[in-house]
DNA sequence: ACATCCGATACCGCACGGGTATCGTGCCGG
DNA sequence: CCGGCACGATACCCGTGCGGTATCGGATGT
């Protein structure tokens, strides 16, 4: 009977509906179904009836309920508990470019309410760092965007954001309602720096590189090459644009996810709670 | 931070050192100072100081030791709490011949005394079922004897017993101090049942089978056969004998542990008690 | 009758937690 | 001062368990 288990049990019991209690949790419903029957059989004891439209507590259940509840509760407060204990405990959180303003300003504050005694330091990364310094291992957590390569690394999507090409409003484009790959031959690019992550790169790359290109390294010296050398980029469209700048929807590419990643391993109890208050804010 | 890990932390801080820890846990050192690391890593802090002879609290692992030590009395607290709540449960406990007298007797109060609503009921088991039912799914848990075969079940020694060759008084090796295999040659020998798990049916041979020989199913019928017969048998030397018999010890066997055995899967919350009590009851 | 939605089942692949073998190191006795 | 020893740490292997996807059985309500 391990904690995870019991966690498991109140997201069903609460919910009444495994489903719902599976995506509450972020996980599919059949582990859930199979987690539940296993805690059932340790205990001895049925803890649900099943219906055929959800699940609801029997006695057993209601007992248990009760038990497990107070004792995740008493589980929570233990890790504030040590980490006080052994001192201030810190949290470097990487963050993307502009990821800091949109989601940084809003879940860090909301971070330090829940762990009042932890240091949370900030790791700014530029566009050649998809991972904002988790790969590099500089930071606990990340806020970036997708796609790039995400092995050995966990991710939660906060907000899905469309793509966009960014031009100057007196481009030959402006005006059109979208474009698409074709549209964009030849154009010059802006072009990230050398050796970044080629998933990333390839997403973000459009129209064809001919002849040297400058190099960005951040959103704002991004957007300034598009207005002072005539050459185009990809963005997402959730925030405004310089004046002189206009975004035209781009059908040619998936949304680009703003995430919060984490290394699969080694997950501590702090990145670990960045996560929640992360779902909590933007899931609902 | 699950509950096995702060049981092997519990384990540690008691022991001030890992490498008794881990036997008290039934484990080797190497994973549980992983573990450990593991934990230290989870929670941010560092729990023990490491020492030339054994490890020694921080303040940290302090504050842990008392919260999580708590937390522990009270998940133990659920399970019987829960199975109250769903009514009587039962454990069904499988014994080889004479292992129910042996540590039944008082393993069982034992049991009883900590599960006071659990059913207890006893499956006894003849000499050709060396898992005592554990493999056919009739018992939760046996106590029985090795060597048999221990795929998919787990198993927990209790006492280890050497064997001896039991034979009329008046047999003409009566009076030898000790008897090998060579001396046995030729020697009508007790039979187990047919289709007997063969680790165990080779185990307890000895002499040869030169013609029919009577078929055996408990200890009882076993040393009958002996004195009324004129055959021989190996038995565990933990007992007393009938009058008229005599047991020499045998060198060319290991000692057959007297065990608790259980199947590796689907151990409940009983079975997990139960060979809880068992290791208290005998390990120190 | 049938579409729909529920939990259960079957099966797969990977990570994790056991194991054994070995290492690095600090302490102690000769 | 050095060699042996005992401790925890590390390296590596392997089986189990827990995630996943695809599918089933069965109840419900139009």
């Amino acid at each position: 009977m391990d904690l995870r288990a019991l966690r498991y049990f109140i997201a069903v019991a609460e919910e009444r509906h495994v489903g719902r209690a599976a995506s509450r949790l972020h996980m599919t419903q059949p582990p859930l179904s199979r987690a539940i029957r296993h805690l059932e059989d340790e205990l001895g004891a049925a803890l649900f009836e099943r219906t055929a439209k959800g699940v609801t507590l029997t006695p057993a259940g209601t007992a248990l309920y009760d038990e497990a509840s107070a004792l995740l509760r008493q589980a929570d407060r233990i890790r504030g508990r040590v980490t006080i204990a052994a001192g201030a405990a810190t949290l470097t959180v990487g963050t993307l470019a502009d990821t800091a303003e949109q989601v940084g300003g809003r879940l860090v504050p909301l971070f330090r309410a829940r762990h009042p005694h932890v240091n949370v330091t900030i790791h700014e990364a530029d566009l050649g760092e998809p991972t904002a310094g988790l790969r590099a291992g500089l930071v606990d957590v990340a806020l970036t965007r997708t796609p790039f390569d995400e092995t050995g690394i966990s991710v939660r999507v906060l907000r899905s954001v469309p793509v966009g090409v960014v031009m100057r409003d007196d481009d030959r484009l402006a005006g059109r309602a979208s474009v698409s790959s074709a549209d964009l031959a030849g154009r010059r690019w802006v072009r990230l720096p050398d050796g970044t992550d080629p998933i990333w790169t390839a997403y973000w790359a459009g129209g064809t590189h001919d002849g040297p290109s400058p190099v960005m390294r951040t959103i704002q010296e991004c957007l300034q090459m598009v207005l002072w050398n005539g050459t185009s980029a990809l963005a997402p469209i959730d925030q405004p644009l310089p004046a002189g700048l206009i975004a035209i929807p781009f059908a040619d590419r998936p949304p680009s996810d703003l995430v919060v990643a984490w290394p699969k391993t080694g997950r501590s109890s702090l990145v670990r709670s960045f996560v929640d208050v992360a779902d909590n804010a933007w899931s609902p």
